[in-house]
DNA sequence: ACGAAGCCCTGCAAGC
DNA sequence: TGCTTGCAGGGCTTCG
């Protein structure tokens, strides 16, 4: 389940071992991710440098002088680097081969994630031109966040997960910054006065950043075989903790589902 | 235009 | 113990 802050990590995790590295070839083991993998058009990458790589909202992009690969780690995704000669496992369904030996491997069990190509800039794709503005940016911001949400009716926790709105805001870290903020996730987002949402607003991007830098540290080694989210050692203080004391004012905290998702949160300092 | 629901997929946990 | 069932979730797609 990488959230925001995983898919950071993998950006900073891989791009030692990608930028100004050849790519030697990409093995596509299954195609089947969430999108056909392009597999014709991922040929034209071989030979080619990495000469940057970057992130927009949950998507990693891989740019070289004849394309950029467009990654997406869905929800059960992750990337290792291996040795290229390591025997691939179940669910490794592509790798990224460089000339130095090394690969990126792609794993993912549920194939949510998504693997593509785009020949010009990544950021004109259709999966990624209408999204909102990255949450850690300064164009994301209260004035911004209030006005959006005047004619929307629905729970602040659905608005605020809506990527048209703002990017990279995942079920997990939308519970923990409602909490933070002492809002209520069923809440209707036009109901919710501006200075609520400066404090929605400072609460999405402390959650966020801790996370950043948390899965900075348990994600450092990328040539571990347990390279294993970072958030589940992090400090989640409602997300799956249905029935635990509130850490702020000891009530239970209670489970319940908004659109589909479960949601956590405590009924006490939360309205 | 908006909002709600459906769908993709597998691993895991719970129930029998 | 071994089956079946249900749940989890990002985000696009479809339906109302």
């Amino acid at each position: 389940m990488p959230e925001l802050p995983e898919v950071e990590t993998t950006l900073r995790g891989i791009k030692p071992y990608l930028l100004n590295n050849t790519i030697q070839d990409i093995v596509v083991r299954n195609p089947s991710l969430r999108w056909p993998v392009p597999v014709e058009q991922l040929s034209l990458l071989k030979g080619c440098i990495v000469s940057s790589l970057s992130r927009r909202a949950k998507y990693v992009l891989i740019h070289t002088q004849n394309g950029s690969l467009i990654l997406h780690l869905g929800m059960s995704g992750s990337v290792r680097i291996v040795d290229s000669s390591l025997e691939p496992g179940k669910h490794d369904h592509v790798d990224i081969v460089l000339n130095s030996g090394k690969s990126i491997r792609f794993n993912d069990p549920r194939r949510f994630g998504c693997l593509l190509f785009s020949s010009s800039d990544p950021l004109k794709h259709q999966l990624i031109n209408h999204l909102g503005p990255e949450p850690l940016s300064d164009e994301f911001d209260a004035e911004y966040l209030y006005k959006q949400s005047r004619n929307r009716s629905v729970a602040v926790k659905n608005f605020i997960m809506d990527g048209k709105v703002v990017v990279g805001v995942g079920n997990i870290y939308a519970s923990e910054s409602l909490f933070l903020s002492g809002i209520r996730p069923t809440i209707a987002a036009n109901k919710i006065s501006k200075p609520r949402y400066e404090k929605l607003v400072a609460s999405i991007k402390q959650v966020l950043s801790k996370a950043i830098e948390s899965g900075g540290t348990s994600l450092r080694d990328f040539t571990q075989s347990d390279g294993k989210p970072g958030y589940f050692g992090q400090e989640l203080r409602v997300y799956g903790k249905e029935g635990d004391p509130c850490p702020r004012c000891g009530a239970k905290i209670k489970q319940i589902v908004i659109g589909q998702r479960s949601s956590f949160y405590c009924a006490k300092c939360q309205r």
